[in-house]
DNA sequence: TCATTAAATTGTT
DNA sequence: AACAATTTAATGA
């Protein structure tokens, strides 16, 4: 059910309209965003399918277009870990590709997604060459570290309506996924394979957040009324 | 463009 | 996990 490496294989240069999807590049001065427009690579992936595995050399520095992508990870007793879902506007990869080091996720499409890929030599120029594009990078490790250690508050919870509203709050920055405006488009099946919940009780979690008038529940989607209440919902852990 | 039908998603038990 | 209800997407005249 899960074909491999989509991205390497139907490839094409992205459209315009694509291209407006691509956040750092309006930081980039004229000429630099030239050289990266020329580079960068659109692929389409199916549900299930990899756009980059554990422990293959990095190719690409990566980022969702369209669609839900999942990073996850297996342990050494095969389980899988689940570590956040990347909508569109997220780029991924950067630790990695600045070491040139091999791949340390595994990253899967939820849905059908278009995801885009700088090559690693264009991504180097561009570090080497544009302070815009440095900032980015920079913001973005930055951005990162805080999400990963709300993760880890966020896994300790026993509460699941704090968890799904935290850990969809994680998916509203407007820093690392500025794809994301209002709306998110997040199927509640999707939604319970990131949270790691039955869809059941996220459907109840999402039902509770739309009462207390944080979030609304659409066909497909879900749309945030009130981010600051989504991100410091009340841990009321009780046993 | 509209009406019909199939598929996807949601709400409930 | 199964089911019914609802919404969207696809089809074809």
């Amino acid at each position: 059910m899960s074909t491999d490496l989509t991205l390497h294989q139907r490839r094409r240069t992205p459209t315009p309209d694509e291209l407006q999807g691509i956040p750092w590049l309006r930081l980039l001065q004229p000429d630099e965003r030239v050289r990266a427009v020329a580079e960068l690579q659109v692929g389409d992936a199916a549900p299930g399918d990899y756009v980059c595995r554990v422990g293959k050399p990095v190719t690409y520095w990566f980022g969702v277009v369209e669609g839900l992508l999942k990073m996850s990870s297996d342990n050494a007793q095969g389980l899988t870990m689940t570590f956040t879902g990347l909508p569109p506007g997220g780029w991924f990869g950067e630790g990695t590709a600045l070491k040139r080091e091999p791949y340390r996720y595994n990253i899967q499409a939820l849905r059908k997604s278009l995801v885009a890929g700088l090559p690693i030599d264009s991504f180097h120029w561009l570090l080497d060459h544009s302070i815009g594009f440095n900032r980015f990078v920079m913001n973005q490790l930055n951005e990162r570290l805080g999400q990963f250690i709300a993760a880890r508050e966020i896994d300790r919870m026993n509460n699941p309506d704090v968890r799904v509203a935290r850990s969809l709050a994680a998916l509203f920055n407007p820093v690392l996924y500025p794809g994301v405006g209002e709306i998110l488009r997040i199927t509640q099946q999707e939604m319970a394979y990131l949270v790691g919940l039955s869809r059941q009780r996220v459907n109840e979690a999402l039902t509770t957040l739309q009462a207390q008038g944080t979030i609304r529940v659409e066909y497909g989607g879900l749309r945030v009324l009130d981010l600051a209440a989504l991100r410091s919902s009340i841990s009321s852990d009780k046993k």
